[in-house]
DNA sequence: ATTGATAAACTAATATTATTAGTTTATACT
DNA sequence: AGTATAAACTAATAATATTAGTTTATCAAT
């Protein structure tokens, strides 16, 4: 009791995360959920309390998810290098998981243990950024400037807004760049 | 003949776009729009062709809204006070028209006429870089980068992501002026 | 003014969806 | 083996988008 259930869920959200990224969000509907479950749709009433509550806990799956991700690619890297290394990882999640990476955007309107694992994936650029000693102000200031790119230019990106394809990598390196800029020298740097 | 059937084009995407910020672009539903216009649902497909192409007509509606609040921006201004205020105007609208703001975003998926309109925006933009003399590469990596720092900042902004209020306008400042820094210096400047 | 065409409203009907209630079935523990 | 429980099912309801067909109001031309 308890472990099964757990596995029941992780089922559904990752069929739910299988059917958003197929259908897109606007038109996902419970139907389709419990067909590619092999299940009737009120069936699905015995693990989740309808749609909403999808929606949150999809939200949830997705900020974890990224979450890794970003963790992943500041594994064994520090200062700029890790930074450019999450934003390349970051983008690369957005455009692989478009409809995923949009839902992330509802996560304030939930509740607080959901805000929470939002917060945490913050938790991973604080900590690469503390080798830089910047003030509590400094680091709101570059921590929003340097999301707000990543996400800016991600989601514009995404929605195809960036019509010449071979530059598009170009000009997120060169965006993340210029945030970067505003980074003190590293500790312990070369040059 | 034509005249009147714009009037009623319009009245109905002002009543959908009220609505759209009164209940969310997820509840919006065609009884409500209906009900707000006085008219039963059938009625509105006298007008228009369904929810599809409604949503894309509220798109080409809010991009022009989006558009002119730019250019208001822009008059009478040039080089680095033009793009502090269209900036400050660009987050302005999406602060408080949330929902219309977010629609923009799916622009790009339609056909067009309504694209060529999502386009136009940046022709305001371009005017003000003129006279900094960038070359195609130089402009579009400008460009992009500014906005989609804009659209970053407000859009996480706007969904709950930045907490602390007071300094939310001065987070958005300093980014601005982040990106701006990598301007050359304003032809006939005087410093 | 009367009429006749046109457009826009209406009512009625259908299909799809989310959701609830109530029933059956399978599973797991004693 | 027998029962408690959870998860599936069927049936039913309310809301929605949409279509078809009918009525009504408007407006131009006689």
């Amino acid at each position: 009791m308890g472990r099964r259930k757990r596995l029941e869920k992780e089922m559904i959200l990752e069929a739910s995360a299988q059917l958003a990224e197929e259908r897109g969000m606007e038109h996902f509907t419970l139907s389709e959920l419990a067909q590619k479950l092999g299940v009737k749709p009120p069936s699905l009433y015995n693990h989740l309390n309808g749609m909403d509550q999808l929606s949150e806990e999809l939200a949830y799956y997705a900020i974890n998810q990224l979450e890794a991700v970003v963790q992943k690619a500041a594994v064994g890297r520090s200062g700029k290098a890790a930074l450019y290394e999450i934003a390349d990882a970051y983008r690369l999640f957005a455009l692989q998981n478009p409809q995923l990476y949009s839902v992330i955007l509802k996560l304030p309107q939930y509740e607080p243990p959901v805000i929470e694992e939002g917060r945490n994936m913050m938790q991973v650029l604080y900590r690469v950024l503390e080798p830089y000693h910047l003030n509590q102000d400094e680091l709101r200031t570059f921590a929003r400037a340097y999301r707000s790119a990543m996400h800016g230019f991600v989601s514009l990106e995404q929605a195809g807004f960036f019509l010449s394809e071979p530059e598009r990598k170009t000009s997120y390196e060169r965006l993340i760049g210029m945030i970067l800029q505003f980074l003190p020298q590293e500790e312990g740097a070369e040059k």
